[in-house]
DNA sequence: CAGTTTTCATAGTAAGTCAATAGGAATTAG
DNA sequence: CTAATTCCTATTGACTTACTATGAAAACTG
């Protein structure tokens, strides 16, 4: 399935935000550091999960990102919806002109199709995403231990 | 949901071949005459089908395209995998190097959306498809019904 | 065999999309 | 004031897509 990156990172960057932000903000360049991601295209993504409300901004020096809900309040479907309308979107082509085989393509595929594709994304929460993503990182750090001096 | 052009004229052609060939084959002209689909786009479509097992051609004058085997044995993903292999494939993102979170987002949320995406094709086959044409078909021309003198 | 109809193979092209970069304006803590 | 940070808008280069073009190969017809 093609994923754009534009949307990995938006997700990357929510379950950084959800980790890391411990009663405070959680800013560009930390994400950027810690994700490995240019700060510059995040600075593109991030506004955009604001204007979807699904992120609060604090501007100026001290200023940084967080959730504007609880982690399992915030699904799939959300994200993917504030970065790239087209994937869970009504399925549209540029030239073809209606008639009665697009008709039926559209009503007894296309549809049926994005809506299933609607319903997976509605079940999945951005908790969810941050669990798997604790729960590896323990199983990876148990495997190569880390020792402290 | 973002399918290509390709993708869908493939399934036209499909639909149409199922319908018109009755003992005998469907030329790219045949379909390019009802589909409104331009021939040279098709003649770069069809031996993809053929390349996949779904249709079988005939050359020469005289020749076309049959389906190899009974519709409802021919699934949306054969047609799919067919044409665009990206659409049900695993996901993959060009530059991102592996991390733990790159490892989790692919074992907690692509792999799974590409595997539920895939059972949601195998189930569709192209006798649903031509059936739901046949039924949108007959409704439209009864309800702007025709005389014949 | 000659001629016509058809599929087959490959290449090319114009427009559009996407990922990433760049520069600087606005905001705010200290 | 100064530094840190978000915000806004443009631009670039690479890639993809949809389609067109050219012509070869195959096979039926008479």
């Amino acid at each position: 399935m093609k994923i754009s990156s534009k949307v990995e990172c938006g997700i990357i960057s929510l379950v950084d935000i959800c980790i890391y932000s411990n009663n405070s903000v959680v800013t560009v360049i930390n994400i950027s550091a810690r994700q490995n991601i240019s700060a510059k295209y995040l600075e593109q993504i991030l506004p955009q999960l604001r204007q979807a409300d699904i992120i609060r901004s604090v501007k100026g020096a001290k200023g940084g990102y967080t959730l504007t809900r609880p982690a399992e309040q915030i699904t799939l479907r959300d994200v993917i919806n504030a970065l790239d309308s087209t994937v869970l979107g009504d399925v549209r082509f540029s030239g073809k002109e209606d008639s009665i085989m697009t008709d039926a393509l559209s009503k007894c595929l296309w549809s049926k199709m994005t809506a299933y594709l609607r319903n997976f994304t509605e079940n999945v929460t951005l908790r969810d995403l941050a669990d798997s993503y604790d729960k590896l990182s323990s199983e990876t750090t148990s495997a190569e231990p880390m020792y402290y001096i």
